[in-house]
DNA sequence: TTTTGTGAATCGATTCACAGCG
DNA sequence: CGCTGTGAATCGATTCACAAAA
């Protein structure tokens, strides 16, 4: 019956905002095909969780349902929404337009809110470029541009070697966020959020488990 | 002094896996640099992290170090690719040769021992094509090729809406373990080890964070 | 000294279990 | 009834803190 714009008192764990971003799609596609409401044993049977995790997840954000109809969807994808910083715009940057770089970019689209204003490279023919609605900029006019979009996260999908330098950059440049591809760890100051996305680890963590029920 | 290869009593949770992976990683390029010995804290460092953390996740795979100089670091590689399933083979198939799945493929390159055996499409005219020493293969063909090269890690790079009966397929080709790039969460027997790579979450997370932060 | 190895304490995240409600 | 909201219990992961070793 409630929740929206509030002053969150407590901070929200990761792991829940991480989760609230998949109750969102998993919502809009409910949305999509006629659903109007959902109890938390659905929703938790979509995003392969446990009702109570589910119920404890809104509970977080100050959502509430009724026990007789469960959560109203679309009301509860706006509050989702307000909570993640899907109401506003969200501007980022790429740096690094290689092979990873450019899927990233395909992947992501151009979906609103959350916008690739900008992306960088090293490689100076690859300026002026426009991918997937993208415009790349040489490395050095990252300070400026950066300035002029507004941005304040970035993406790295540079070499290892280049990554933590580039990370320096954009903090300079005034990112509050970065989404790390490159398989290092990032030396931030504190409160800057990095989240690390590692694909040596994770194929490791596979092949681990995998040979671990195999043998 | 340590760890010799078998028989570890306890099974190791999956941040512990996680963390060794990067740790070898660190490893392996201090052993480039000419270093011998390390201490946790030194790990730590690399790793950003604590030592603390360090020598708990060393003593959880039973090799220890000696007060006086440290751990050996060519031992401990060896300690460590002995756990994760580094010091055997593991062959792995793609299924999803697209942006995405064509970046994967260069990403991983095919160091050894984790060798990308085959790939999986279903547009025909992809088949034959070799990509980053990768052969691609018409879907139809699953069961036989990974039979054929004793696959036993999927990886999933197609659109959510087919990412389910693909996980269906790879499964009943014998696969222990899945690494899924598609934003869905599977549902797989008991046991299957899914490893989830949620790049919308990622980005999602750090622009909430970094909201947050700008506010 | 300095550093390892580790039991115990702490912190955080998930799950239980049940009161309250429609 | 079956469902939500939530305090309390549990589970797991990290950190503390210190004895033992060199």
């Amino acid at each position: 019956m409630n929740s929206l714009p509030r002053t969150f008192p407590a901070r929200i764990p990761v792991n829940t905002i991480g989760r609230l971003s998949l109750y969102r799609r998993l919502l809009l596609e409910q949305l999509g095909v006629g659903a109007r409401q959902i109890y938390s044993h659905q929703l938790a049977g979509l995003a392969v969780s446990t009702a109570a995790q589910v119920r404890r997840d809104l509970m977080t954000i100050g959502f509430s349902g009724s026990p007789r109809k469960g959560y109203a969807i679309q009301e509860l994808v706006d509050a989702i929404s307000a909570v993640l910083a899907r109401s506003v715009e969200t501007s980022v940057a790429l740096v690094g337009v290689g092979n990873l770089g450019r899927a990233i970019l395909a992947y992501y689209g151009n979906r609103q809110p959350i916008r690739f204003a900008a992306a960088f490279d090293r490689a100076p023919e690859k300026a002026g470029r426009i991918l997937h609605g993208c415009r790349c900029y040489p490395a050095e006019a990252m300070a400026d541009v950066m300035a002029r979009e507004n941005i304040h996260v970035g993406v790295i999908a540079v070499p290892a070697a280049e990554a933590q330098a580039v990370a320096d950059q954009l903090i300079l440049a005034g990112v509050k966020g970065l989404l790390n591809f490159a398989p290092v760890r990032l030396r931030v100051p504190a409160g800057l959020y990095v989240e690390n996305v590692d694909l040596m680890m994770a194929l490791d963590k596979v092949a681990y488990y995998a040979h671990e029920l195999h043998s």
